[in-house]
DNA sequence: TCCAATATTCTAGAAACATGGAAATGAATA
DNA sequence: TATTCATTTCCATGTTTCTAGAATATTGGA
């Protein structure tokens, strides 16, 4: 991943409706989520959500299918993986001894 | 985490310079670099790049102690873990069958 | 074909943010 | 104390982003 992507992903991210929107779409898992369906949940107008799904798009962060006359939106979580790896990279200039020090344990759940 | 200091955590990073100097001081480890480093690396002025640090302090995501006239800023990757950790919050509503088509692999390396 | 349901694009005013010069602060040294 | 170095705060400016109303697709069903 190249900064300018970094950059966007974040951006993305970096804004209350988008974040929950995305939060929302983790929780939802594969199946994913109508756009009306998301606007409905956040309590904000469908062309609003739109547009937050769309910037959410093209940072790579959720993918959409259509079904219907519905969009279906899903968490892309390969783009968050990348994005942290871009965060992180060269931690500690790749010592592990260093490396322990700082990270503890940034072991994700799920 | 609650949903401000996520916003927060990723405005802060959502920044070219701010995101460089983040990268920088995880490649600088735990010994840090003076704001003066980071500055002169960035290629940025000295008073924009305190402002860049002290965003990121604000944001949890780095920490700083003063060692005579320098300031010495070090990634507290604490700060980014608990902003994964929001991020993914009840990943496939916790159901792990679901959670592995998603997630394939999502363990940072470091 | 006509209508209803769902979603997207266009737009612009309001709000928030980024930048860097100048001045101020804090710390070491002579 | 005076001087220099390192950093921060103040502030004005220009830019970007957010939001939602109105208009425009797109699809399925009567």
């Amino acid at each position: 991943m190249e900064m300018n992507n970094a950059v966007t992903s974040l951006s993305a991210l970096a804004q209350e409706s988008r974040l929950e929107a995305f939060r929302l779409l983790v929780r939802a898992g594969p199946e994913g989520l109508p756009s009306g369906d998301v606007a409905r949940a956040l309590n904000v107008p469908a062309n609003t959500v739109s547009t937050h799904l769309s910037i959410l798009t093209r940072a790579g962060l959720v993918s959409s299918r259509r079904d219907g006359r519905h969009v279906i939106y899903q968490a892309n979580l390969g783009g968050i993986r990348k994005l942290i790896d871009y965060l992180l990279a060269d931690c500690c200039q790749g010592d592990p001894e260093l490396c322990g020090s700082l990270l503890e344990q940034l072991t994700p759940h799920c």
